[in-house]
DNA sequence: TTAATTTCATACTACTCGGTATAAAATTCG
DNA sequence: CGAATTTTATACCGAGTAGTATGAAATTAA
């Protein structure tokens, strides 16, 4: 998408990759958050000087939006995805292994983005911490659709309660995110993923 | 501790109550993080200004760290108690329904200040983000000496790894504070915290 | 070659940040 | 009273913040 904005046929060219420099923003929001980056970091990072950003991208909070659709898009890829798996338990089983080796990924920064870009911060980035809030809701709320949904085709027993599963799932997830910024390795959040998942709801047995 | 700071018994009398500044800091620092909460904020909660605060509290970075302490003795009074409960599973459930109420407080900020006082921040913070880091860690391990204890009394069974249901607590915990960030109230956390418990391993049957 | 257009690099703005110097105000001690 | 001491309020400091004005550089179109 961000490639298909066609450059302009006259004018001075473009002296960097706009994808590539999107990238090296993305890293420095995931490490230091939306407060904790400023504009200095981000153009060091990225190899570019303000006006060029700003050109680029707007502002920072634009810049930070941006940042976030690329990691959902491909950091955290394992989130939507995880959606399309057959059986509920195979859902839940996606997303909390592919957390698991994401999160704590060691070639990248430890933990969420979503999680950790903006938890705490002043009023002046209240509007990206609630847009970060949303968006860990939204994902939540497809999450208990797919087990509403698996509910109905008697994939997950009638007695569960698919908000209460969902919002397990996505607490599971938020915890495993915080825990990576401790330095757990990916095998050791995989075990706790194992462990979550152990009461995970069968199923009930046809009635042969 | 804070009041036994005898005051100097020459000198103009200080004309505000240390303790109950510091109460006023806990509620900023708690709503904002550690870096989102300015020094402005820090003097009008507290009703003082920054003279004042500099000689009764050293910095910002001092003040925090005694929010952090305060924070931990008042509203986060359910951590470390909680080890004291007899056995494991009571362990466990004081502490996911201590943090159920607490963290979802409403007449307090939401979360938890140890989760979101400085998860993400610059580097010029970046030894207030590792003084929280290690009090997480630190709750984690005394939990894990907690189950390691209880499995030598026969209180967990022997195939139970201690570390990884001390690493699953806490995972629980700190996504149900990311969680109460969200706005969920005390009793959708209880039912998390409910689900959460409901495969933690039971004693073994003595064999009678 | 020249005009138009776009990006580049530098320098700048207004503002906020954490922290402090200074001196007046309020108290105790002699 | 007056001297010593501590806290008060105000005004200030240098540094860093997000964002921009400006003019040179690099390109295409005429």
């Amino acid at each position: 998408m961000s490639a298909a904005n066609c450059p302009p046929s006259v004018g001075r060219p473009r002296c960097f990759d706009i994808d590539q420099a999107l990238e090296q923003a993305l890293g420095v929001f995931w490490r230091k958050g939306y407060e904790g980056t400023s504009l200095t970091d981000l153009t060091e990072a990225m190899g570019i000087n303000k006006p060029s950003l700003y050109a680029a991208f707007g502002n920072k909070e634009q810049l930070f939006l941006k940042a976030i659709e690329l990691y959902e898009n491909r950091p955290c890829a394992f989130f939507y995805p995880a959606l399309t798996q057959p059986t509920a338990l195979a859902v839940a089983e996606f997303m909390l292994y592919g957390a698991a080796r994401s999160y704590a990924d060691s070639s990248l920064p430890q933990g969420c983005l979503v999680v950790q870009g903006a938890l705490s911060c002043s009023e002046a980035a209240a509007s990206v911490k609630q847009a970060l809030i949303t968006r860990r809701r939204e994902g939540e709320q497809a999450l208990f659709q797919r087990f509403e949904a698996a509910q109905q085709e008697g994939d997950l027993p009638a007695d569960v309660n698919p908000k209460v599963l969902a919002r397990y799932i996505g607490t599971v997830l938020q915890g495993m995110a915080i825990q990576a910024t401790h330095g757990v390795s990916s095998d050791d959040l995989l075990q706790v993923a194992r462990l979550a998942l152990s009461n995970f709801p069968r199923p009930p047995e046809p009635s042969a």
